[in-house]
DNA sequence: ACTATTTTTGGTATCGTTACCAAGCTTGAT
DNA sequence: ATCAAGCTTGGTAACGATACCAAAAATAGT
């Protein structure tokens, strides 16, 4: 930053005091429209525009707001906080991101731990944090990393998107982990699909559980039994669904899933990569569904049944939980939006 | 942000002065190694992080720096992006993220322009700014753009990604924009291709152009023609390949292209997918080949084949140019990586 | 014309750091 | 012992805004 123009110049040149120059700053009514008038007039002459630093001692804001995730270059996160940017803005708030864990695809992961950040997070005087996915999603998190959250939401409003988490004091934003894949299953189940599979997802990762669970829990309650060896997780790229796949067609041919759940389209089109480069086609051998929608779904080859989970919509929850807790305010947003399955080609009908 | 403990506090804590005790933060050698440890102690017993807003006061830096893009779901500027904030990180630069095309999925556009963006980032005191596509790509770019960039670089370093232009004074890192073209058109010359087709990319955008430009150029060289009515730009996403695909397959059969080269994989994607409504398939009745890779390239049906534009090594430059700019450096960093085509399916060999 | 009241202005302390200078304290050399 | 030269320290003025209070000016009321 070169040498910026100062307020006292600003009042200097318009033959007025500081106060006043602040004044006109802060839209105080308390100036008399002439004055007002010629102290824009030279503000906008010089394009002057306030320090954020000298701001800040007073006010002790920054008008930021951190964001941490695990990778922007995942769809699901890279939509997500295209919402949380875009309602952040129009609040006033600007968004520091940052990535936990960086190039990921060259397989180097980064050597900062999340706990790191959360300090790095604090140093940077951001007015709120964002938590999206991560370490927070495990099923069994570090107490010490537990410990470092709730350090830091005693400095700064932190908002988690996911799960209500044991021991955590932030405030939570919760997504369904369920309700969407039930539909999936019952829509499988309607279809007289009897085997069904589910692949993706990283093991001990709390909406990996959660969504195996559901889906064991709903063809319970409709008389069927998940096989355990249909059960794959692994990640949620397109060569971990590959993977997932490749290995499940190592299974006895007579007893494979007539059906599969994958945990998202990433995943999805690894796995139908995988039946390709077996010869085999889908939906036709095996039909897919995937839990979360990305954009290309529809382009895909076949078109992929999947679930919108209204990502905008829970981005825009965040910020507005986030943006209350900054103002003081302790209520808690509860949000029920019922994912809504999107019927394509991978399924068959 | 609640009360946060102060450098003076932790100096009377300490029993000693301020001036010690930002000695201390500051690694300063002339602090004796008996205090040094206590202060430590102390500041670490207290969590105690120092207050970017009265250091930027003095120092007037921030260690933010602000980038600015047009669509962070764009899996091209994710991946730019993945690798700025990395590197910055590393740096000791925070990011501060614009996305100027929000909701772009909503066909929403936003109503702010970017010399909006300009001044909202200048108002965010950042130590430089990094600008990823957008205006500054077109062909024709107004006036009042150029000035909005100079003014906003007379303030802070500007760093643009892509192409220099006429007129503007910011820094630039060139990005390739002709080779990769002219070895796809090798390639596809080579396998006995005689009509060839180009897809995607806006109209009047700088790339686009160039692209389309390097297109034809090559094709004269190699003695051939492009025909006008197998140039079909339209955007850089599915349904825009698609589209263009589509528009395509209305010519006249007897005609057609045998081989297209798309903008991006994504448009490769949605034209791969127009083909097959109209029960064509790729590479056997029209080959396809993209010009920038995406991560999942690799699994599409049939795997594409693609540029690697060596996105990773294009952002690490940028904020090297970046950095040395806001340490004063006058130096333009120059890069020449050669894209790389990786052949898969979509060409056929 | 002279208060009383309201509106508009200016002055100054304050926010939390760092930079700079001056002072105190060692240490070692004479 | 004395003094110069180096370490360590502390004190204080910036940095650029806002908040608050007091003063001045404008307006209204008698």
């Amino acid at each position: 930053m070169k040498n910026k123009i100062t307020i006292s110049e600003i009042a200097r040149k318009s033959g007025v005091s500081v106060s006043t120059v602040s004044r006109v700053l802060n839209n105080s009514p308390s100036v008399s429209p002439g004055k007002r008038e010629k102290i824009q007039q030279i503000i906008a002459e010089h394009n002057y525009t306030p320090s954020v630093f000298a701001r800040g001692m007073v006010n002790h804001t920054s008008q930021n707001i951190g964001v941490i995730l695990p990778d922007i270059t995942n769809p699901y996160f890279a939509s997500l906080f295209m919402e949380v940017q875009s309602f952040a803005m129009q609040s006033g708030y600007a968004t520091l991101l940052f990535n936990t864990m960086f190039v990921r695809n060259r397989k180097q992961q980064s050597k900062m731990s999340e706990e790191d950040y959360f300090r790095i997070i604090q140093e940077k005087q951001v007015d709120g944090v964002l938590v999206l996915g991560g370490h927070i999603d495990k099923e069994d998190i570090p107490d010490s990393y537990i410990q470092a959250l709730n350090q830091l939401h005693r400095q700064i409003p932190v908002v988690i998107v996911g799960t209500r988490i044991e021991g955590c004091n932030c405030l939570v934003v919760e997504r369904d982990l369920k309700q969407g894949v039930a539909s999936i299953v019952h829509h499988f189940i309607a279809l007289g699909h009897e085997r069904i599979g589910f692949i993706g997802g990283e093991p001990g990762i709390r909406i990996t559980t959660a969504r195996i669970e559901a889906f064991k829990q709903e063809l319970r309650a409709l008389g069927r039994t998940a096989l355990d060896n249909h059960i794959i997780p692994s990640d949620y790229y397109a060569p971990d669904g590959y993977e997932a796949m490749r290995q499940l067609l190592d299974e006895p041919q007579d007893t494979l899933p007539t059906a599969i759940i994958a945990m998202n389209d990433m995943v999805a089109i690894g796995a139908i990569r995988a039946m390709k480069d077996r010869g085999l086609q889908c939906p036709e051998h095996i039909a897919i569904a995937s839990c979360d929608q990305f954009p290309q779904s529809e382009y895909a080859i076949p078109r992929i049944t999947s679930l919108d989970q209204h990502n905008e919509y829970l981005g825009r929850m965040a910020v507005l939980q986030l943006i209350s807790a900054i103002n003081g305010s302790e209520e808690m947003i509860r949000i029920n939006h019922t994912p809504r399955l999107i019927i394509r080609e991978s399924c068959g009908a």
